[in-house]
DNA sequence: GTGAAAGCGCTAACAT
DNA sequence: ATGTTAGCGCTTTCAC
């Protein structure tokens, strides 16, 4: 019985027995058979060990982990991969990443996605909506699911582009795929009521990119307090969401008699600030400007942006976690998500001209 | 013979007629061995016809091409990946996204990548050196290599990090590890001549963090221009390169004679000139503020930046290349790059005040 | 609690 | 020009 228990325990597993060698000396990379073969357990074990550790005993767990450890054993992603059918990424496709708005909410996806073990592929779409639609292509396969953030491309062709692709849209709804928008509907009233309290009765709506659903909806919701307020509205635009974009909009707004303008966002704001001072228009002694994000700028810039405030933070965080959810149960419901953005006033909002 | 020679050639490669089948019915994805027997050929063929085309001939080519895109075969990166042992993806690791220095040069590393064939896994160190340490340990396995932009970390700890996996540092030099650098110096030192020629004989040089070696560098720089020239230099600092860093810049700044200050790059200027303005103090009529760097916020502040601008696309075109080579001959030497940045004068700066 | 064995989908010798 | 054959490193039944 002795002889037969030794025979049937070789000492090493003969497929292996040559790289586990090689690296003995130094000369590979550690694997789960190296590991295993120093332990004298099977590879199988030392799997366990890192996924399902419960299912070993504490003494050769504590082994394979320290040797893991001694060995500087890294698991291979790839492989892992290949059984397991996750990559463990998730992709971010942004509109714009020069846009300021995009900083702190990767930031935000990133920290969430990380505390959910996962690594972030960003790809910027440099404003175009082909190259939204190709990225998400090109994705495929290498992450687990994406989110978009602000897309310009077509709902249809968000929608075949992502097709058995979990996904989440942020700033964007679609009916059929997960979404986490940001609605400033109400921050905006209340930003025009604080320009109503400060005499203004004459409004411009300086509109953003039309293939922003975000811009669609700021407008929307300012036209709706507008016409509520009984107070004129000039629209103008659509402009850009860059600076250049802004100077273009501050530019139109001083044809205009209207005394306050709501930019689209805080970017545009900063350029309609710079063209309004270039041309020796006070600000907001001459004409008030509310912008919109609350981004870095709009703190930095002189006067200070009053501004709507998105919940960075939270949209990140809620577009990861749909996105988890949307991984591990394909083809459940998409799920919609809303949070509004908060009203804050500075300094380039004040009394109405008395000119 | 000729029953010999049918008995040789199966209809089907057994090891995978099941799962063939099944995703014949559309219940799994296509691989090379579902296109491989729809074809009549074996899979080896297909995965050429993807790899080294010319080796098959034009027709099969064709056929299994056209099978390819009718089944909507996307070859599996893991699978690749695992037998390769590359995962045709980049690391960047940046020290802080939300600093308007990186949008610009994580699009140019990212197009440059991309043309590579090439992904982008991106990371926020947030300021912390340790999360880039840790962050450059994650990503090992993932990646092929990383690019560090503007490390905190000390020399020693990069060095360890970057052990063994291809690496190229932006904006930290370091001998054995490859490196892309924007130096400043001589653009300095025409800001420098710029400002004396404005009539300005007393300088504030505002330091920027000590752990960068961007800011080490133009404070030197500075000095040097600054003993050269025979003219009174007062330094400050060191700040934060944030708005609110630049801001107690500037409150120090006032607590000085200089009539021009250096400001560590544009954020902080931004600062100083939030600061100032928010005093009362004239810019550039009582001081003179240049930034460094041009970032999007240089322009759009008012008064905008006279400043230093970095050739963004060409550091992130050359950090790739760099780590292209250092991945497909690693272990060779490093590389060592030096940009320069290019002085441009806007209306931060002027003649100095007659007070 | 642990091991044997089968594969994940692909590439790369090595044949032919 | 094409097929055969081994794996890449890992997870995961299924036995024991």
């Amino acid at each position: 019985m002795k002889a037969i228990a030794l025979i049937l325990a070789p000492l090493e597993y003969s497929g292996q027995a040559g790289r586990a060698d090689a690296e003995e000396r130094g000369l590979s990379k550690p694997t789960i058979y190296s590991i295993a073969q120093r332990c004298g357990v099977s590879a199988a074990t030392v799997s366990r060990v890192f996924n399902r550790p419960e299912l070993v005993s504490p003494r050769v767990r504590e082994q394979v982990t320290a040797v893991a450890r001694e060995l500087g054993y890294l698991p291979n992603p790839a492989a892992r991969g290949l059984v397991t059918g996750r990559a463990e990424t998730i992709g971010l496709i942004v509109s714009d990443i020069t846009n300021p708005f995009f900083p702190l909410l990767v930031r935000s996806i990133q920290r969430t996605a990380e505390r959910m073990g996962s690594s972030v592929m960003l790809v910027d779409a440099e404003e175009s909506a082909a190259a939204e639609v190709r990225h998400v292509a090109r994705l495929r396969g290498r992450v687990d699911g994406v989110i978009v953030a602000s897309p310009r491309s077509s709902s249809a062709a968000l929608r075949e582009a992502a097709k058995g692709l979990p996904c989440v849209l942020l700033n964007r709804p679609l009916r059929d795929l997960s979404s986490v928008l940001c609605d400033n509907t109400s921050a905006l009233f209340e930003a025009g009521e604080h320009l109503h309290k400060h005499g203004h009765r004459s409004f411009a709506l300086l509109a953003g990119p039309s293939a922003s659903w975000a811009a669609a909806r700021r407008s929307q919701a300012i036209r709706g307090w507008a016409r509520g307020r009984g107070v004129e509205l000039t629209e103008l635009g659509p402009f850009r969401a860059t600076f250049k974009g802004g100077r273009q909009a501050g530019a139109a707004l001083l044809e205009t008699a209207a005394t306050a303008a709501f930019a689209f966002d805080d970017l545009t704001a900063c350029g309609v600030l710079a063209e309004l001072a270039g041309r020796g228009v006070a600000v907001p002694g001459d004409r008030s400007v509310v912008g919109c994000d609350d981004v870095l700028l709009a703190r930095t810039v002189t006067p200070s942006l009053t501004t709507v405030t998105a919940p960075m933070d939270d949209l990140g965080a809620i577009a990861v976690q749909v996105l988890t959810r949307q991984i591990e149960a394909p083809g459940g419901a998409p799920e919609h998500h809303r949070l509004p953005g908060v009203f804050v006033a500075r300094d380039s909002t004040g009394p109405r001209s008395t000119s």
